[in-house]
DNA sequence: GGCTTACAACATACTCGGTAGTATGCATTT
DNA sequence: AAATGCATACTACCGAGTATGTTGTAAGCC
C-alpha cells in the first residue's frame, strides 16, 4: 500500500499512524537520509490547481496573523471555502504552512541561482546575488515572510514522527541557500573581488540587511518593477560600498 | 479613583470596563497626545522585585515560542508558579508582552544613547551606536527577540480600546528609536563623515543586519563579554566599509 | 506585646470560547 | 460505480480570563 507508483495524487502528510493516507516518503522508493534538492520529503498533488490557490491564501495569513494566530478556518475564509477543503490536501496545518515556506524557498533559489550564473567577478555576482535576492523577497513577500517564520520552527513542530524529517530537509534548505552566497564570497575573496574580516559574519550581515525586508517592506498602490528594482538596487549599495566614505 | 497619586501599586492593565483595577494613564494627568521618553502609558510595579522574574520568564517563553504560542501556564510553569502570580500584576497575555517590550527598548534606548554622546565624528559615533546597538541585542537576545517580534503586532492586538494606546506608544518608540540613527546619519552626511545615496534605506540595511541577529545569535556555553564585543565590531564592519575592496 | 483587621501575594478551581482534526454526506467527474 | 473534490456536522481539547480561597504580614488599637 505505501509506496505504490500512484504519483497522481498524494496528500502532503507527515507522520500520523492513519491507515489508508499515512505516505511519508512517496517519489519512488526514498531511502531514508536522502536530501535530494528542490524535492522535500513531503510532497503536494502534481498538477497545482487547486494548491496554488491555498498556497496564496495560506502564505497570506501566515503573513499577517503568524503560524500559530492562524486558524485554518482562517485560511478557508480567505479562499472562501471551508476546511474540508484544505485538508482534502493537507493532513494538518504544520504541513501546510512547510509546503508555503518550501514553495518560498523555490523560488529564492531559482532567483539567486540564475543570478549567480551571470558573468563578471565573483564580488559582482555575489552583489548580482543578493539583489536578485532582495527582488525574489519583494515580489513574493507573502511567501517570504513564511520562510522568515520558519526559522522560528526549531522545537515547535517537533511533535509528530516524520514531520521532524521534513522539518529537518527544510533546515537543510536554507543552509543550502546561505551556503550559495558564502561559497560565492570565497571566490571572490581569493580572487580578490571582495574583501571581509570574518566572511561568514559579512554573509549574515548582507542576508539579514535583506532578510529583514520582509518585516518593513509592503508593496505600495501602482508599485512597478522599476521601482522593486531601484529599492533593490538601493539596499544591496551600502551592503557592498559602506556608509564610510571612501578615499583615493 | 483613577489617576490617585499612589505610585506603589499599579497593575498592568490596558482596557476594561472594570471597576477597581482599570487604570490606563497613570503618572499624573498624562494628557493625550504626549510622547513621553521612557515612561510608556502602561505601568508595573514601582519596586521591580516580583516582576523581574515574571518578565524574565515570559522574555524566554515569548523567544522560544512566540507570543500566541505562548501560554500564560507556560510562562507559571517556567517561574514555578501559576496563573494567579501572573494575573495579579498584569492584566492579559498581551500586556505582559507589551511589558517585555518595553523593558527591551529602554535597555536599547541606554545602551544607545550612551554611544551615541562619545565623542568623534558623526560617522564614527554612528558606528558606535551600531556596535552597542549589536551588543544590547546580544546581551539582552531574549527581551530583543520579543522586540523583534513586536513588528508584527500591528493589527493582531488592536481588539481592546485603550490596548491600542500602548501598542502605539511602543510604536512610537520604536520610530524615535530609529530616528536616533537616522539623524545621526545625516549629521554625517552633511559633514562629510558618511555616504550614502539613500539615507532612509542604509539605516534600514544595518538595523536589519543587526536586528536579524536576533534569528541567529545564540549565546554559547562560555562566552565572555570579550566574544560578544569581537562578534559586535565583526557585525558592524562589513556595514561601514562593505565588501566591496576599498582602492587608494 | 497580644489581638484583630486588612490587604498583598499568591494558589486552586472553574467557565467558556476557539480551534485542530475527524467523520460523514453529497455532487461531479471519469 | 468508484473515486475525486469538496462542504457540513461533530468531537475533544487547550488556553485565556475569572472567581474565589488561603496564607503571610504590616497596621492599628488597647
Amino acid at each position: 500500500m505505501a509506496g505504490n507508483g500512484n504519483a497522481g495524487k498524494a496528500k502532503t502528510v507527515s507522520g500520523k499512524t492513519a491507515t489508508s493516507k499515512a505516505v511519508t516518503g512517496k517519489t519512488g522508493a526514498g531511502t531514508a537520509g536522502e536530501a535530494m534538492a528542490g524535492g522535500s520529503t513531503l510532497e503536494i498533488r502534481s498538477d497545482g490547481t487547486g494548491n496554488a490557490d491555498i498556497l496564496e491564501a495560506a502564505a497570506a495569513c501566515f503573513m499577517e496573523q503568524g503560524f500559530s494566530a492562524t486558524s485554518i478556518d482562517d485560511v478557508a475564509r480567505r479562499l472562501g471555502a471551508t476546511k474540508g477543503r484544505i485538508y482534502h490536501y493537507y493532513a494538518s496545518k504544520t504541513d501546510l504552512f512547510f509546503d508555503v515556506h518550501r514553495e518560498g524557498m523555490d523560488r529564492l533559489f531559482a532567483a539567486v541561482e540564475t543570478a549567480s550564473a551571470m558573468p563578471g567577478t565573483a564580488g559582482s555576482r555575489l552583489a548580482r546575488m543578493l539583489k536578485a535576492h532582495a527582488l525574489a523577497s519583494m515580489e513574493n513577500h507573502t511567501y517570504i515572510a513564511v520562510v522568515v517564520q520558519g526559522v522560528h520552527m526549531h522545537r515547535l513542530a517537533a511533535t509528530t514522527p516524520a514531520q521532524r524529517r521534513t522539518l529537518d530537509a527544510v533546515m537543510d534548505m536554507r543552509r543550502r541557500y546561505e551556503r550559495l552566497f558564502r561559497s560565492m564570497l570565497d571566490t571572490a575573496l581569493e580572487d580578490g573581488s571582495a574583501i571581509s574580516e570574518s566572511p561568514s559574519l559579512t554573509i549574515k550581515a548582507a542576508l539579514g540587511a535583506i532578510n529583514w525586508m520582509s518585516i518593513w517592506y509592503r508593496p505600495k498602490a501602482g508599485e512597478t518593477a522599476a521601482d522593486r528594482e531601484a529599492l533593490a538596487e538601493q539596499i544591496v549599495r551600502p551592503l557592498r560600498f559602506g556608509f564610510e566614505p571612501r578615499r583615493g
